[in-house]
DNA sequence: CCATTAATAGGCG
DNA sequence: CGCCTATTAATGG
C-alpha cells in the first residue's frame, strides 16, 4: 500500500484533531517514510533528529548508565512522536533511538516546525497538552524507579498494561531483559522477582503471558 | 536441523 | 541486588 503523507500525519494521535488546513501544512514540512531496518539508529548523541513519528515500526529509546549499560526509557510504537523536548533545550541528556524492527519513520525540522507553531495556535494548545503528558508519564516513571523495591515496579507496570488490556490476562508487550531495563534492574533480578511473585500467588506466568491475580 | 539469542538457575560478593 | 557462568528454552534461517 501507498504511503499517504496525510494520513502519516493523522494517524498521529498528537495531530488527529487538527483542522485540515494544519495538516497540509504539517505534511509540507515533513519528511516522510524514511526506512530504517531493525537494529539501525534513527538517532544518536551524535546526529540528533528533528521531531519525528514512527509511521510504522518500533524503536527503543534509551541513554547510557553509568557502566555503559543501556538504561531503557521507554518504547516508540506505530502513531507515537518523540523529540518534543528537543524544541526548547536543544541539548540535552545523550538518547539513542535504535529500531527494534523494520521502521520507517516521518519527521520534521524544528525550525519549520517552530515558524509553523506561530501561525497555528491550535497544534501550539496540542503541543502543551502532549508535552504536559509526556512530562507525567516521566514523573511516574521516576518516582516508580525510586520509590518502589523492584518487586512493586513490576506489579505496577502490569497493572496499567492489565488495565490497558482491559483483562487481567496480557501479553508482556516487550521482552523480559527489556522491561528489565526499563525497570532498571537486571535480567536475573527480574527473573527472581517474577518466580517470587508466582509463588506468592500474586501472578501466573507462561511464557510471555501474565495473569494477574 | 544448527546457530544465535533469550531466559533461567545457582554461586558469590 | 549485581555480576558471572552454566544450562535450558525459544527463535530464526
Amino acid at each position: 500500500m501507498a504511503h499517504s503523507e496525510i494520513n502519516c500525519i493523522r494517524h498521529v494521535s498528537f495531530f488527529s484533531n487538527l483542522p485540515e488546513k494544519t495538516l497540509k501544512r504539517l505534511v509540507k514540512i515533513s519528511r516522510h517514510r524514511q526506512f530504517f531496518k531493525k537494529g539501525d539508529f534513527i538517532t544518536t548523541p551524535a546526529d540528533p533528529k528533528a521531531l519525528m513519528f514512527i509511521d510504522e515500526g518500533r524503536a527503543k529509546v534509551y541513554t547510557l548508565g553509568a557502566n555503559g549499560k543501556e538504561k531503557l526509557l521507554y518504547f516508540i510504537n506505530a502513531g507515537t512522536i518523540d523529540g518534543i523536548e528537543n524544541l526548547f533545550a536543544p541539548a540535552n541528556l545523550p538518547k539513542y533511538v535504535q529500531a527494534t524492527q523494520d521502521t520507517w519513520v516521518c519527521s520534521m525540522q524544528h525550525d519549520d516546525f517552530q515558524n509553523l507553531l506561530k501561525s497555528a495556535p491550535v497544534l501550539t494548545l496540542e503541543l502543551l497538552n502532549e508535552i504536559g503528558s509526556k512530562l507525567s508519564a516521566t514523573e511516574v516513571s521516576i518516582s516508580r524507579r525510586n520509590l518502589l523495591e523492584a518487586r512493586d515496579r513490576i506489579l505496577a507496570y502490569f497493572q496499567d498494561w492489565a488495565l490497558e488490556a482491559g483483562s487481567n490476562e496480557f501479553d508482556l508487550p516487550l521482552k523480559k531483559q527489556e522491561f528489565a531495563s526499563l525497570i532498571g534492574v537486571s535480567p536475573e533480578t527480574l527473573s527472581r522477582n517474577l518466580r517470587t511473585l508466582e509463588q506468592q500467588g500474586e501472578i501466573k506466568m507462561q511464557g510471555k503471558h501474565i495473569t494477574l491475580l
